[in-house]
DNA sequence: CAGTATCCCCTACGATACTG
DNA sequence: CAGTATCGTAGGGGATACTG
């Protein structure tokens, strides 16, 4: 579908679009958001308990931001207290394995950062 | 090296502190500067070349933090105008591969994600 | 249950001016 | 050249209260 960038490291077309496009969708919880979603769909409350520091409010924003972009999807269940479910769209799969690289890498580069930074510190 | 979250997709240690370094290293102009900084050294002003649109202090603020989590070294070259050079340390070289398959997926993305904005915005 | 609606703060960022 | 310093603004996000 994409030979664009196949072989071509250095000469990036990044436009201000995708990095708003990236800025959208690795926002503050944004990952967090995904990566719960991507291993089974959640209600709203339910999400609320797995990611348990988010506000209703930042949580909604990014429910909405998400869906917008195409990374997720709104169900609505008309029963009497109306219930919604969101899941993973096809868009927000193909985020996936990298949202497990990015987690990754954190988990084994954090020791070598904190380090970095107490070395910083106390240089300064 | 890292053998920790090889075959584990579901439970994930996302400490907060896990986030705050993605938080710290993909902020808004983090990206392009270590993108920039992966291809050659650069000097202050040649990357203010590279990203126009970065300002001074922004420019500074972002190449201050990546410098503090061992991204990239900052190089001082004693001349008469001092001259100081920044190039990317040994950690922000193994940012470099998720760095360019970030931007991988927003160009073969962004055309999908464009149009799932339009339908969102038209049904609200 | 799944959200809105307010208020309020804080800091990220831009613009501009200045400096060793 | 490679930055600091200062001012000012927009909005991201928390806390809290309310609703179909």
């Amino acid at each position: 579908m994409d030979e664009t960038a196949t072989s071509n490291p250095v000469t990036h077309q990044l436009t201000s679009e995708h990095r708003r496009l990236l800025d959208e969708v690795l926002d503050k919880w944004s990952l967090q958001v995904l990566d719960t979603l991507c291993e089974q769909p959640q209600r709203f409350n339910e999400l609320r308990r797995a990611i348990p520091v988010i506000t209703q409010k930042s949580l909604t924003a990014t429910l909405r931001r998400l869906e917008r972009n195409g990374m997720i999807e709104r169900i609505i269940i008309s029963t009497r207290p109306v219930a919604v479910e969101y899941r993973i769209a096809a868009l927000g799969r193909t985020l996936q394995d990298l949202i497990d690289a990015l987690w990754q890498w954190t988990a084994s580069t954090l020791p070598e950062v904190q380090a970095a930074r107490d070395r910083f510190d106390e240089e300064n």
